[in-house]
DNA sequence: TAATGGTAGGGGAGGAAAGTACCGTCGTAT
DNA sequence: TAGTGATACGACGGTACATTCCTCCCCTAC
């Protein structure tokens, strides 16, 4: 049974002494990292300590909340014992590192009906029974798959303590609180409820047809209940649980323990000892699989042929496993241990003993969500390995994978697999990095450069299946190459500091970590709100309103004074003002007046803003949404103190994105309540947010041309010369960045006692030199200090996006380095004519000309059969593909689309980047016929527009810079003699009669055309025959030694100097280079030959 | 089905519509 | 094969192309 193929030579393992022979040992430092590992080695958790459930407390740190519905084992009391019953289910670790499973039981899902008031005071507990029975019988029972039943509606209570959030309510209402027997039916008697459908004694009229709270997920309702936040600490105190025997266990954890009262769980305070993260088991791994024809793996039919592994406990330094399951043998890799099979079912089977064995934490890799996860279970069933895919906690329950959609207007639409993976976090790393940082591109390789500033080669899915076919040393070549894969992502998560950010955001925001993957930005703020409400015996409303789709009027962009400014320009911004308004102004659901309340309130109760919604004040209640904010802000203060304090650049980018998420977290209490497609949306509330700030940024504007003038004795007038919704940039007049720096400290202080506390407008920063383009668009040298500039801050221009070339990006870069910091212009203009004469001769770099875009929209049109065929004319699209489709031809769709055709599997996909090159055509076509793949222009030497990139890439960008600076600068850019000599490919040159086409040779001394093909040189450079000789086999050498040298960079990236360079990277300059350099150097040589046989 | 923070704004590209230059045809005056 | 006046000129319609305006889309600043 067992196929696994002994280990060659003595112990399996390879000494590092024996590797450093093999190859150089520096390159491939990921592999010896630590402790030699190649060995077997124990890599189990520590064995569990006895616990006396009767003495000790229970404690651990929860990382996953869920829940399953069951009858109740038998030794848990419970009224319906034979019913089917939802048992919350908590995972987590022990300050040891022992896992545990909590079950949780007795906790009853309910929601809240509003009872007219007229009702109210009659009701008896007679009539709730009776209302019990009547929802009963509206609601459809169902059976659990063991054929337990259940029942829809266990209890019915009244509760007078409660009042809505929405509206300031002076009174408690009465409502009913209903209790179900399991979630789902909440969802179904919501409906009900909604539609009208429930009746008492006659009539409809004693319910409002809007529940309460009503919409939570049922795990997030239990733990908001308990005051319980992700990843925080768990206490059950000793007496209160029970530890399961043997033979009830459910969960393969080390502990596996029952509470009989779900009270009896208790959140410990997210501070002193409980602030520390427990030693969590971090898996990164990675699976290569080969595919015959070259086409992309599909795993219907082609195997997995690798699974590389890492672990490493949260806080150690060296990682506890590294390894890698091979199909067929493989040479011994130094480091790591190589475990070998025969088949490939043995191969994972044993696999997926060996991730039961190290029972993770957290599974981290990169896109294992929708590849290697989906493409290890559909292989196992493709196998006809039923009982394999069980990777989570849960005895018997296997992970099943659920296509998904998420779409939000930050983030785009992506299209997601959901994969169930009990107890366990599945911590992708390229979700993680979509979410949190803007590049152009997301693949493994692109990333790593960007933050590890280690390439990784990138083996082309038809080599690999070379590579495995071949012998034990190819295969030993892959498995580095798949160690490699899956140790970056686990470096990624160290150095990105994701665990620590990430469990930092799910205690502030109370949600379990895995929402942070997969949810979006309202879940977190539903949950900060739901627990504020409890508290205030506030109930959250679920109403299905009426969308008007309108959009409400946002912040004001003061009309910019264009043009480059020497003198400092004075930066002035409130700090978090969105929040800082609400807050400052009790903005928040509990304490909005509707219009025709207004008349019963004192007037100074009330607050009227400049939007004419009335809110009360502070004094009558405070608002749930300004308490939620000064926790966030809080916090956000934390992180942007710790900031200050590191001067790592690394560290400190990493912490401003933690304070970064944070603020966007505060900024989305305002978004929320905007969200008219969300869960609770308030316009008077965020359109009175908005029109605050649209006056107070009026109101500094004015504040501070009243005072800084000359009529009050200062030496200038100053200007306000733009501004954007919390900021006004002011020119004071004043020459230096010091007296700028005092003036605008001054007036932040001067204009911040107009406003209400917590209202704070800061000084920030100077700006000097200052161009401001446009709108939100400007580049300015940043001053927080008189002595020395900081950096060059770039707004909204061609270096901050990411959908134009990286030609173009470092052109402006250039520029403006020269314009603002050495302040030469005509230095500028200088290289900016040599670039573009470098473009058009093709001296830059291909990978500089990638353009990458995202793929916002799908773009396959469901390919029905019977829709396929389509006669005639169809002017406008068929009225069901109105949502979410491209209506309009671009460059890299049309792209995406031509690449599906070539290779469905490899092909682009909604939210993709996708990346293409420009390349010529015939005159006028457009630029959607243009683009390009730029692998398939290196494969197919398709020739380059140079002359696109010019007019439509660069042009604009550069006149934008230069015109405020020179008066004719389009003249000077764009029509010099730089613009003249073109680089002509060779195709070019063959005059376009098909196949009568012949390729003109030019004399190798002046490039004039030669009369005769076979000739080298014309007559006139006959005599010079020599010099050229030597000039080309200079070049020669200069081309060799170019090749040379990037092959050894690619030698490094790949960790091997003797093998071959199998890499083709599009996220690789030096890819690019390579071919090129490889392109080059064969031409000269054919040169030289015919140079030699003449 | 369930779930999805907000608005303002620049700028590139495509495409429809309106404009125009050019050309050939046709009717008509001479 | 039969029947034919030649020329200039403006109106008209079709076509190819440039221009303008609008919309879509991406991505950014707040
Ligand atoms: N993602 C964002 C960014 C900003 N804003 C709104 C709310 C902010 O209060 C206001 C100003 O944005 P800033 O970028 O200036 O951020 P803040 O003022 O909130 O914070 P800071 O203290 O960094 O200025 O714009 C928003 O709604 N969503
Ligand atoms: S091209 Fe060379 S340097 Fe770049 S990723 Fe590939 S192997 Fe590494």
């Amino acid at each position: 049974m067992e196929s696994r193929i002994a280990p060659k030579g003595t112990g399996g393992a390879t000494s590092i002494d024996e590797f450093i022979e093999d190859v150089d040992v520096e390159d491939k430092a990921f592999l010896i990292e630590g402790r030699d590992l190649s060995g077997k080695t124990n890599i189990r958790r520590p064995p569990a300590p006895q616990v006396n459930a009767k003495e000790e407390d229970f404690i651990f740190m929860q990382i996953d909340t869920d829940y399953y519905s069951q009858v109740a084992p038998g030794f848990i009391k419970n009224e319906n014992a034979q019913h089917d019953t939802p048992i919350i289910r908590m995972f987590g670790i022990t300050k040891n590192s022992n896992s545990v499973a909590l079950h949780v039981h007795n906790f009853t899902p309910y929601f809240y009906v509003k009872i007219n008031t007229q009702y109210a005071p009659t009701l008896t507990p007679e009539d709730l029974l009776a209302i019990r029975d009547v929802l009963n019988k509206l609601a459809t029972p169902q059976t659990s798959l063991e054929g337990a039943p259940s029942i829809p509606v266990k209890a019915v209570e009244l509760v007078h303590e409660k009042a809505s959030v929405m509206h300031y309510q002076q009174d408690k209402a009465t409502f009913i609180k209903i209790y179900t027997g399991l979630p789902r039916y909440v969802n179904q008697l919501r409906t009900l409820f909604e539609n009208g459908s429930v009746s008492y004694r006659g009539s409809a009229g004693m319910f409002e047809n809007v529940t309460y709270e009503s919409n939570l997920p049922y795990a997030l309702r239990f733990m908001i209940d308990n005051e319980i936040v992700g990843m925080s600490w768990i206490r059950v105190k000793a007496g209160r649980y029970r530890l399961r025997e043997r033979s009830e266990r459910n969960c393969n954890t080390q502990y596996e323990i029952d509470v009989q009262d779900f009270n009896d769980v208790e959140c410990l305070p997210c501070d002193g000892e409980y602030s520390k993260i427990a030693p969590l088991r971090i898996l990164s791994f990675d699976i290569e699989c080969s595919a015959d024809k070259g086409k992309f793996p599909v795993a219907q039919t082609d195997p997995i042929i690798q699974i590389a592994n890492i672990v490493k406990v949260h806080g150690d330094t060296e990682p506890l496993v590294r390894n890698v399951f091979t199909l067929g043998t493989c040479a011994p890799i130094v480091g790591s241990q190589v475990n070998s099979y025969r088949n490939e079912q043995d191969m994972l089977q044993a696999w997926r003993d060996f991730v039961l064995e190290v029972d993770p934490d957290i599974i981290t890799g990169y896109n294992i969500v929708n590849f290697d996860f989906p493409y290890i279970i559909n292989r196992s069933l493709a196998l006809h390995m039923n009982k394999f895919a069980m990777f989570g906690r849960v005895n018997g329950t296997y992970s099943k994978i659920k296509n998904n959609t998420f779409s939000s207007k930050a983030l785009g639409t992506r299209e997601t697999k959901d994969i169930n993976i009990e107890g366990r976090v599945q911590f992708d790393m390229l979700q993680v990095i979509l979410r949190e940082h803007k590049l152009r591109s997301y693949s493994l390789n692109s990333v790593s450069a960007h933050f590890l500033g280690e390439q990784k080669e990138d083996v082309h899915h038809s080599i690999i299946s070379e590579l495995q076919a071949k012998n034990e040393f190819t295969r030993r070549r892959l498995a580095i190459y798949c160690i490699k894969d899956a140790y970056l992502p686990m470096r990624l998560l160290e150095k990105l500091m994701c665990l620590f950010n990430l469990t930092e955001m799910a205690r502030v925001t109370g949600v379990p970590i895995s929402y942070l993957f997969t949810r979006g930005q309202q879940i977190k703020v539903a949950s900060q709100l739901y627990r504020k409400a409890a508290e205030h015996d506030l109930l959250i409303p679920v109403d299905k309103q009426h969308i008007s789709g309108d959009k409400y009027e946002g912040a004001v962009v003061i009309e910019p004074t264009r043009g480059y400014y020497t003198d400092p320009v004075a930066t002035l911004d409130f700090a978090s003002l969105y929040p800082s308004i609400m807050m400052a102004h009790n903005l928040c659901y509990s304490t909005l007046v509707p219009p025709h309340k207004v008349k019963f309130y004192k007037q100074e109760d009330l607050i009227k803003t400049p939007n004419g919604d009335v809110f009360v004040s502070q004094k009558v209640k405070k608002g749930l949404l300004p308490l939620i904010l000064e926790e966030l802000i809080a916090a956000r203060k934390r992180a942007r103190q710790e900031l200050a304090k590191t001067t790592d650049p690394f560290q400190k980018a990493v912490l401003d994105g933690r304070q970064l998420a944070l603020k966007i977290s505060a900024n989305s209490v305002y978004g929320f309540t905007g969200a008219q497609v969300g869960q609770l949306p308030c316009l008077p509330i965020s359109s009175s947010v908005t029109s605050y700030g649209r006056v107070m940024i009026e109101a500094t504007k004015e504040y501070v041309l009243k005072k800084y003038n000359k009529a009050n004795g200062y030496q200038f007038d100053s200007q306000v010369i733009y501004g954007d919704t919390d900021s006004v940039m002011v020119k004071f007049g004043v020459p230096t960045i010091e007296e700028a720096m005092k003036l605008g400290k001054e007036a932040a202080d001067y204009v911040t006692q107009y406003f209400v506390q917590p209202i704070k407008l800061e000084f920030e920063k100077v700006y000097c030199p200052y161009l401001l383009m446009n709108k939100k668009r400007y580049a300015g040298l940043l001053w927080t200090k008189p002595d020395k500039w900081d950096k060059i801050d770039a707004k909204g221009i061609e270096t901050v996006r990411r959908d134009n070339c990286g030609f173009v990006k470092e052109t402006v870069q250039s520029c403006l380095n020269m314009l603002l910091i050495d302040r030469d212009a005509s230095k500028a203009l200088d290289y900016c004519k040599g670039v573009i004469s470098d473009l058009l001769q093709n001296r830059i770099d291909l990978s500089l000309l990638v353009i990458t875009k995202g793929l916002g929209k799908k773009t396959e049109s469901a390919p029905k059969p019977g829709e396929a065929a389509e006669g005639g004319d169809q002017k406008k699209p068929p009225a069901a593909a109105a949502a979410g489709n491209y209506h309009a031809k671009q460059a890299h769709v049309e792209l995406a689309e031509r690449m599906r055709k070539r290779d469905e599997a490899t092909a682009p996909t909604v939210g993709d980047r996708v990346a293409y090159v420009m390349i010529k055509a015939a005159k006028g076509s457009k630029g959607y016929e243009k683009s390009e793949d730029p692998l398939y222009v290196l494969q197919n030497g398709l020739p380059i527009d140079y002359q696109f990139y010019v007019e439509h890439q660069i042009k604009q960008p550069l006149l934008r810079i230069f015109e405020p600076v020179f008066s004719n600068a389009e003249e000077k850019l764009f029509h010099g003699e730089h613009t003249r000599n073109i680089f002509v490919p060779k195709m070019a040159t063959t005059s376009g009669l098909g196949k009568f086409a012949v390729v003109k040779k030019t004399c190798l001394g002046c490039k004039n055309v030669l009369a005769n093909n076979t000739d080298v040189l014309c007559e006139r450079c006959q005599t010079k025959k020599k010099a050229i000789y030597i000039e080309r086999k200079q070049e020669m050498s200069v081309y060799e030694k170019n090749y040379a040298d990037l092959w050894v960079q690619c030698q490094r990236c790949q960790g091997s100097l003797h093998e071959d360079i199998l890499c083709s990277s599009r996220d690789c300059p030096i890819f690019y280079r390579r071919v090129k350099a490889k392109k080059n150097l064969e031409e000269n040589r054919e040169i030289l030959e015919r140079f030699l046989d003449w």
